[in-house]
DNA sequence: TTTGTATGTCATAAATATGTCACATAACTC
DNA sequence: GAGTTATGTGACATATTTATGACATACAAA
């Protein structure tokens, strides 16, 4: 499982563990990502770094507290915040984990509500800094959280609909949709407006993009509706 | 006793706890400042915030639960890091206590060694951002401290609203707040004013950002609301 | 109390966005 | 190529959103 964006990573080498922390964070939307050793867990975290790790202190190979320590030497994972799992409960223990880096420890066996709870304290602290919900197609970038849109270096202004029209369509390249379905999604359900206005719309938005030569990126499929080609 | 800066708040009725983690704390090298109730810790946090606070459940008039829900309320309150210190263990108060804001829970009798671990774990990660005292976003610089700002050597005049405005902004550069978001941050939720008056606000701290050549650094963003720019 | 500053709200002006129409173009059918 | 249909495009009246000045009230300092 590879996740596309946001997810938390479970690293553990027993397989039930994982499964049944995977269902208790599915439950509360958070996607999930597993590894069973800590090497295959660096090359998941090389190609797409998780939100929050969640680290087993014993594992075959390199244990927890290792790799946590090399988590917190790498610049581009020192930020990722790491709760350690563990059935050792020792104090001595708890200390090792904390000072490896790690940001929270819990002892197996632990209960799911507190896990959640857990996490969710230390992603309210960690995700300001993080949140960035950048959508990228073809030199197109698109930010959500800064309405910004920018297409080979630069601004593109656009106006509400026309952002709204694009934020839709790139968060689905390459179908197509037919008018219908593009008032439902961008202008909502109930909204009476004739179809052709999506017509319009989509006039304005290709005039604001032709203007970073972004050409053929909305195209019109006769008879269907539009697609934005992610080609 | 009032340190003069960076220091951890107990809060806790019992003095024997206060005592015995105040020790704890001095030998870390970590300052260290006592109150007996939340009244008290209100009054001091205000006048000078710690950098970290350790809370006791149970407390005479308000209770912790209460009390740290207030602070995370109050966006000058809100990134100080709460570790609650407790005699119950059962689970259902752990995850009370991390869901009303608190970032760790600790159970009486804890081990000082364990919550030095634990302290140092979150200022590690809470540091960077509390501690910078001074934003710097294109030729601004707000000190927060002092409640100074400048903009290309001259000081900036705001009034109070008008400072915690575009202190908001400038801790989150480059993102879109609708009005309702900004009176939620800046004006603190159960506060009833129109949405209407941030228009004024914004328009009064434009204004004061003029006279210093800040053009174009406060943007609407039609539909959406408005954005310190920091392009 | 007086004086001065700060704040929230309103009314109105100004700016911008929106939906629709009419007509131009392009695409497809036969 | 003529006829037919779907899409592109500019213009425009209207609606919506934002800017701005004024004002009454609250609050604090003098």
């Amino acid at each position: 499982m590879t996740p596309e964006n946001d997810y938390i990573l479970v690293v553990d080498d027993e397989r039930a563990i994982r499964d049944m922390v995977c269902m208790a964070l599915s439950q509360e939307q958070f996607q999930c990502a597993e590894a069973s050793d800590a090497h295959k867990a660096e090359t998941m975290i090389k190609q797409n770094p998780p939100q929050l790790i969640l680290l087993d202190w014993m594992m075959p190979g390199v244990s927890g507290i290792d790799f946590a320590r090399k988590l917190r030497r790498l610049p581009e994972t020192n930020s990722i915040p790491i709760i350690m799992l563990t059935a050792k409960t020792e104090e001595d223990n708890v200390i090792r984990g904390l000072e490896s880096g790690a940001d929270d420890y819990l002892t197996k066996p632990f209960s799911p509500r507190e896990l959640i709870a857990r996490i969710k304290a230390l992603l309210r602290r960690s995700t300001p800094n993080t949140t960035q919900d950048i959508i990228k197609i073809n030199n197109l970038i698109l930010d959500t959280s800064s309405y910004r849109v920018e297409g080979n270096g630069q601004t593109i202004d656009l106006g509400p609909t026309e952002f709204k029209l694009l934020r839709f369509f790139m968060e689905n390249p390459d179908r197509v949709f037919s008018r219908e379905q593009v008032l439902n999604n961008v202008w909502g359900d109930n909204v009476y407006v004739e179809e052709r206005t999506v017509d319009v719309h989509i006039r304005r938005l290709r005039k604001a993009l032709e203007k970073t030569q972004h050409q053929d990126l909305v195209q019109t499929v006769r008879g269907a509706g539009y697609r934005l080609s992610n080609k």
